[in-house]
DNA sequence: CGGCTTTGTCTTCTAAGAGGAGAAAGTTTG
DNA sequence: CAAACTTTCTCCTCTTAGAAGACAAAGCCG
């Protein structure tokens, strides 16, 4: 297994990352941003190009002097982003400046096991590579729901995939792609998607609250994402948010995920199908056989009353949460993400309006709460940009 | 006025934070610390003692060969710490490795405005150099109980600080002591009191909850306190415990600090002792025509069922945010501080109690839960941490 | 075409720091 | 007590990272 080249110091760290996130450019720019002078520069360039990481992209137009020699990175460079969430996967490839060249997905239960269910993220590899899309890849970043033990890539105790407990998923699909590989928590890759091109590119300190089938929330500091001691940080599902709720899958009542998230709500509209409460989830019960956070979606927006109330409640338990957790951690922006991003402004102003209402106005003073722009790609570029961070380091 | 020298590059800063952090030390056993060159380290050495920083401090015993030479933290070095509670002062000064050598303190109202509390500690930090303990002093560190702009060091809008808003601290102080000035937060202090000395020494995240007139946190990552964007992180008091709650100083109802503090506390015991429910309390009342949180802990002690009972109740509110947070945060120490550390064993098993069952298992696992043992130190002693991290530093 | 500007390459020079050779100052052993 | 061995410290040399400047190449404009 041939192991792609890595950066030997760093500044040819650096110079990869800044040739990743701002693009190609010319040797002199490049100088003047790393502050290196321009012999240095060359003989860490040319040893770029050497190593295959960095090519030679033309000559740009004259500014009134020689022309400028553009390099940029290695355009053969193929990186895989691998979303595993609770009823799906997510499957991108991207180019080394993580432009996504190839997204495919499938629908998929993680309560299959780690064998199935990574069989089928590598068919959907394979499916990206049938378009040509691949020859070789140089690293892969893998989110799953649940805990991981990041140093270690491994799922560790996850509450909602059985049998993948300690399960070696780095060392697997290490074997089968034959590239670095990364794990992580699904959530903390949403917030790093967030800060390579969503709208968390400049805040410093930021959380990113996923509401999909369960709900979990991605902390990042000063830039990176914080795990916590045993990389459970972000478990915000299990808050209590009322003692007298409705009973939890952990065992306990009052959970945030037992009173909003995916699985709360399609129990909550069949639910209102069944009671006759609702005429508008009572069709979409009789037409389609079952009910998921999507009609609630739908119901919002033809506003059906019953699903109105629904996002409103919830998003006041989120919010009721979330202004606890702004109080605490003062973060620069909030990113609301997954599934429920269906649910848009409704849900949106009702949280802001607890938190805006319940959290110190020194913390809330200056502080967007938004929805994500990535939608479904969020995940699978976290997880690209984790593995480029990691292969752009110097050993 | 003459600024102390500072170190001039990041081995100088290296070998002053060992020597401050491990004590004396032979100048062999330094190199094999830091990794330099025998000959490098000597240069450097040589560059402190020249600085005034360091100091030669004699041979230590020969181990089979030639006696060492030990070298030291200049004796003369001194730091002061100021902490400036809701209700008091305390001033400590210290040596080079944080030694407490004098420590004085004094009951005071922060609503008094800065012009007369900062001229108490000012007479304080007389009152220690008229013991002698004082020469020059080479940095101060303060806390306020309030959100503060660590940058500029400067308090911002705190509550419970009429007239301090952005009132210049840190400029004032340095003037009058003529030396550097670092202004934070005084639960961040006492978290880095913990992380000096306290058991926090080997926690790389942890969390310092601070039960004195009101409720903070101070939340350090990496090590480093974290302070959040705009320098309210922590201010954990007015979280939502519940909707029905007695009403707080803030405004909101239900906020933890309206539930469980010392200011709480001392509420509750007065109803108490009205009511006639608490002959403990009413007995107390009448000698002292006043109750305190004093009063209340030596209720506990007294095994008066009424304040057994307040602080279990109080212990289970706090316990009800914190499992909240941990589930959040994942940290691998919580320190519990702040005047109410006389309450004791009773309060910590309350906590402990609802933590370890609301949180989740991965979280809890591997956390003690544990009182602070430095008492009324870590504030003063946090503050001079700070600010010999600071000048310590290469600038 | 000649002067001016920008870019890239090549050579020279400096300073940081590693590493080794002793000198200095001990202890232990015969 | 002398010789052998250890540990510590100092001095000197050598390597290397990197800056700085000279110069060449390649464009613009009048």
């Amino acid at each position: 297994m041939r192991m792609t080249a890595r950066p030997e110091n760093v500044h040819q760290t650096r110079l990869l990352r800044l040739l990743r996130d701002e693009g190609a450019r010319s040797r002199a720019e490049l100088g003047d941003v790393v502050h290196l002078s321009r012999s240095k520069l060359a003989v860490e360039l040319d040893r770029l190009v050497e190593l295959g990481l960095v090519e030679p992209a033309g000559l740009a137009a004259s500014r009134g002097g020689r022309r400028s020699n553009i390099v940029r990175l290695s355009r053969h460079l193929r990186l895989i982003g691998i979303d595993i969430g609770a009823t799906s996967i997510d499957v991108a490839v991207t180019d080394g400046g993580l432009e996504i060249l190839g997204h495919v997905s499938m629908p998929c239960n993680v309560r299959e096991g780690p064998d199935v269910v990574l069989d089928h993220a590598l068919d959907l590899v394979g499916k990206l590579r049938g378009q040509g899309l691949i020859d070789e890849i140089h690293g892969a970043g893998i989110g799953v729901p649940g805990p991981v033990s990041f140093r270690e890539g491994v799922p560790v105790v996850p509450p909602i995939m059985p049998g993948w407990d300690r399960f070696p998923v780095r060392e697997v699909i290490s074997q089968k792609l034959g590239c670095p590989v990364l794990v992580d928590n699904d959530v903390n890759l949403m917030a790093l998607g967030e800060v390579h091109a969503g709208l968390a590119r400049s805040a410093e300190d930021f959380l990113l609250v996923k509401i999909g089938t369960g709900v979990g929330c991605g902390i990042v500091v000063d830039g990176r994402i914080y795990r916590g001691m045993s990389g459970s940080a972000g478990d915000i599902g299990h808050i209590r948010v009322d003692d007298n709720g409705p009973t939890c899958v952990c065992g306990n009542t009052g959970c945030l995920e037992a009173y909003f998230s995916g699985a709360a709500l399609a129990r909550d509209a069949l639910a209102a199908a069944r009671s006759g409460r609702s005429a508008f989830f009572a069709q979409r019960l009789e037409q389609a056989g079952a009910l998921t956070a999507l009609d609630v979606a739908d119901a919002v927006a033809a506003g059906d009353p019953v699903g109105v109330r629904m996002v409103r409640e919830g998003g006041r338990r989120v919010g009721q949460v979330l202004a606890g957790l702004i109080s605490f951690f003062n973060p620069g922006l909030v990113v609301i993400g997954g599934g429920v991003a269906g649910l848009g402004h409704v849900l949106l102003a009702e949280i802001r309006s607890v938190v805006y209402r319940r959290s110190p106005p020194l913390a809330t003073g200056n502080l967007p709460i938004v929805l994500s722009e990535l939608g479904d790609t969020a995940g699978v570029l976290g997880a690209t940009r984790l593995i480029s961070d990691h292969i752009f380091s110097a050993t």
